[in-house]
DNA sequence: GTTATAAATAACTATTTAGTTATTTCAAGG
DNA sequence: CCTTGAAATAACTAAATAGTTATTTATAAC
């Protein structure tokens, strides 16, 4: 009735397919535990059109990654971060990797992956060094927007506040398995995740604020 | 001349140079990507050996995953703190936390995998629970301490705490591959390591400390 | 229609892999 | 000494694995 399923002979959408089951497969077992044929299963292709599109199995992860990384980037572009305040606009920005996280989970497998394996698919795409500069210049730019009125501290260096920002969630949600265990209480349970975003944003704000924005907001 | 380097039929040694063999290969390759056949050879053992004193690969990183955390909760338990007044004592323990990963790196790519595989291994073990709780133990402790003299904010979230000192340094390590690649900066170079020791310091005093504190400190 | 080209499939291969079986070797307690 | 049980080794197996070959089939340009 509706939309036909599968579209006989339609190489975007075997290839697509294709793509999908892996980043699955990838961020579930890992580069090294990802299996060549469950990815082809996965995708309801055959193997060979795997070989066909992506050459090999590591140049499969590679497109993987990219499309990964691009999306994040690329949504976080969108987030129209000038139209707001420093403070609002940071604020924002944390909450949105936060979700992200959440949302995507695959994401962090796939980026804990490439960095066991020292980043070497990576390591020379031009892509991912283009999105990666846009990226740190718009921290860039917030932070020399909120010092120039007052509300943020002089001098931040935008890669340190980057990594923050990001590792005060990532770090949580990717050993939240460990940590459940470690601290005997379900980190995954919507009151902590709330908690948690609250505790950075703190966290955040009392790292980029001057003294005086902190006591005028009383973080 | 020195000591004699392999005794023959010594079931301590071979079992603890399997056990250090599977340590190096887990966190190099990931609990998917590791060998059997590679953690014998790498221990000089015969991998039936294997076999024998562990069981099968999934028992044997558990066995490696339970040493590495005992080590890493040891010595941290080894610190004293009790004997620092609480500011130095948190920064001590930030300082520990950030050395221990940057001198033992397969911890963070065991953790990782163990993630990766939803903590199945160590999710029933009661050597874990044990190392946990006292852990935790610890910073509640400090945290009261800090609060008692006036140093610290009350009320703050021992468990909230402890992950953000941790992430903070652990990110920045664990994704110090692709980081390097984002940032277009050798995180690893000294002068990054001691600038990000130094920032993380800021980040986790301006967290816990009051404002009084903060500015008697002048961070 | 015919043909050239690319998409898709099936079946195969050479290796690798976790785990096992069968056997030998040593060292300590009697 | 000598016997016994554990330590060690070598050789094996069945299944899995990444990648390939050979072939068929649909499509679109002419």
């Amino acid at each position: 009735m509706a939309k036909p399923k599968i579209i006989p002979r339609n190489p975007n959408e075997t290839r697509r397919r294709i793509l999908a089951a892996a980043k699955v497969e990838f961020a579930k077992k890992g580069l090294g535990g990802a299996r060549v044929d469950d990815i082809a299963a996965r995708a309801k292709a055959n193997k060979r059109m795997m070989y066909h599109y992506f050459g090999n199995k590591d140049e499969l992860f590679r497109h993987v990654l990219e499309e990964a990384y691009g999306d994040f980037r690329q949504r976080e572009a969108e987030l129209d971060l000038d139209s707001l305040d420093p403070i609002a606009a940071i604020t924002a920005l944390l909450a949105f990797n936060w979700k992200y996280f959440l949302d995507n989970p695959e994401f962090i497998t796939l980026v804990n992956s490439e960095n066991l394996h020292k980043a070497r698919h990576i390591k020379s795409s031009k892509r991912m060094q283009e999105m990666s500069r846009s990226f740190v210049g718009r921290m860039q730019h917030l932070l020399e927007r909120g010092a120039k009125t007052g509300l943020f501290r002089e001098g931040l260096d935008p890669v340190q506040v980057n990594i923050t920002i990001a590792g005060v969630g990532y770090h949580y949600l990717t050993n939240r398995f460990t940590g459940t265990i470690v601290f005997e209480r379900d980190l995954m349970a919507a009151p902590a995740l709330d908690a948690r975003l609250a505790f950075n944003t703190q966290t955040i704000l009392r790292l980029v604020c001057t003294p005086e924005t902190l006591k005028r907001i009383a973080a």
